[in-house]
DNA sequence: CGAGGCATTGAAACTTTTCAACGGTCGTGG
DNA sequence: CCACGACCGTTGAAAAGTTTCAATGCCTCG
């Protein structure tokens, strides 16, 4: 693989550091970014990348396609608790806490690409500012995962699921993959019941809802919306959550 | 109020940066830390200490009794997704995320000890190496929520309940506040009801489940574990993600 | 073309909520 | 010092939301 490809592999990760940073990266501090030795990887569909109790030496971006971060039950129910899409860093907490608390698959065939943690720490050694830069992003994800947890404790399953279609969306539309607010949605409806923690039985019934409300169209994993004010509506949905610089999911 | 009163209420902030750092901190670093202006409040029971939506120029260590993170459902619905015990800095995100996604409000009357974020800064600049032990607490206040969303999305009413004793001995017992795996617990029915994402009533009856069971004893306000095993089992509690050094909770 | 898993639907069971009522406790004010 | 109000704790019964079990059709991929 080139340095070019490289380089070109690794677009969506510069461009959330670049959106998530609170002042304007210099060009060297860019360039570091792009300088970090970066293996990367193309994954199949439905596979851990990391798993609970691993204690990676390295972390990874997502740079293409959508993952998930999940954890399980002894009795093996499983919990999804985000998405990433591309430009995530999902795992890069393990580079202070030894060991994964969380299992990290792919739900989507996804490309992405692995950093030393040692190539990380001279990184931030070398450029003090990018610390804060990685930090705010760990934070966010946090956000994310209490968000979620206030839709999985106190909304119906009507709203969480509308409140994860509004999620996505506008987390795509943010990185330009949901144009007219269609997408292709890779989840099957078991996995979404993970996500929202109720049975697939019961997703089916909800997206049939949802549809009936003329809400939204689902077809062969392709989610489109046609009401989306009628949709944050019945989310209580409310981006702020996400810190974007940019909310519009057009 | 004297700089001695003033160490010694910090204490438990202290003693909490010292437990999670995984070097041992200097003399100039723990020095630096102790030297930090802080003001002290004593703040009433049921009082938001921030709110979401704050921009919140200082950050605040609970040092005396116990506060909990929340999240409100435009119907006024609240989840709450964590309780903070003596030494915890709950709200330390607001460094670095200008505006709050989360309330925190004392749970039983505490002492909080508030920090400004001016001060924080100049202390990470003088101290880079604090920078990752800051960023490990949140990280780990991260790995709780998420502990918290499998419950929530994943385990029935009775194995939650049992999951959030198990979390407050657990916790309490690490800075020795829970002996004998007993302590007065603040929270009425209708506030654990908000932390478990279910009814008053129904946290009610789980209660009395868990009391018939012989797992515990709960009268005015005061828990004491009976069958720790059992309790944990119950739970399908596994304390790892509390990342605590000393694990034992007696 | 066949197999496996996903999508869909019905019906019954179960968990949890809602509504309602009542006794107890605690703090406040008369 | 007692009475009152407010809220917590407790219980019952009915309703609602969600799960479980089961069956069937469909799509997709090898």
């Amino acid at each position: 693989m080139t340095a070019q490809m490289q380089q070109a592999n690794r677009h969506p990760f510069l461009r959330k550091i670049d959106s998530i940073a609170l002042f304007k990266p210099s060009e060297a501090e860019m360039a570091a970014l792009s300088a970090m030795p970066m293996q990367v990887a193309q994954i199949d569909a439905y596979q851990d990348i990391v798993r609970e109790g691993d204690r990676p030496a390295r972390s990874f971006a997502v740079l293409e396609g959508i993952a998930c971060t999940y954890k399980s039950t002894r009795a093996g129910k499983r919990q999804v608790m985000g998405y990433h899409v591309p430009g995530d860093m999902p795992d890069f907490q393990s580079l202070y806490l030894e060991v994964l608390d969380i299992s990290i698959a792919t739900v989507s065939p996804c490309r992405v690409g692995f950093v030393q943690h040692e190539a990380v720490r001279a990184l931030l050694r070398q450029h003090p500012r990018l610390n804060e830069v990685f930090w705010r992003a760990t934070l966010i994800d946090a956000a994310l995962v209490r968000e979620w947890m206030l839709n999985t404790g106190r909304r119906d399953a009507y709203a969480r699921m509308a409140h994860l279609f509004c999620e996505l969306i506008t987390r795509l539309g943010a990185v330009g993959l949901a144009p007219d607010r269609t997408f292709e949605m890779p989840m099957t409806q078991p996995e979404l019941a993970d996500a929202l923690g109720i049975t697939p039985v019961h997703v089916n019934r909800t997206i049939r809802d949802l549809k009936m409300a003329g809400l939204i169209t689902l077809r062969s994993r392709r989610l489109t919306v046609h009401d989306w004010d009628g949709l944050m509506s019945a989310a209580e949905f409310d981006p702020t959550y996400l810190h974007l610089r940019d909310q519009d999911a057009s």
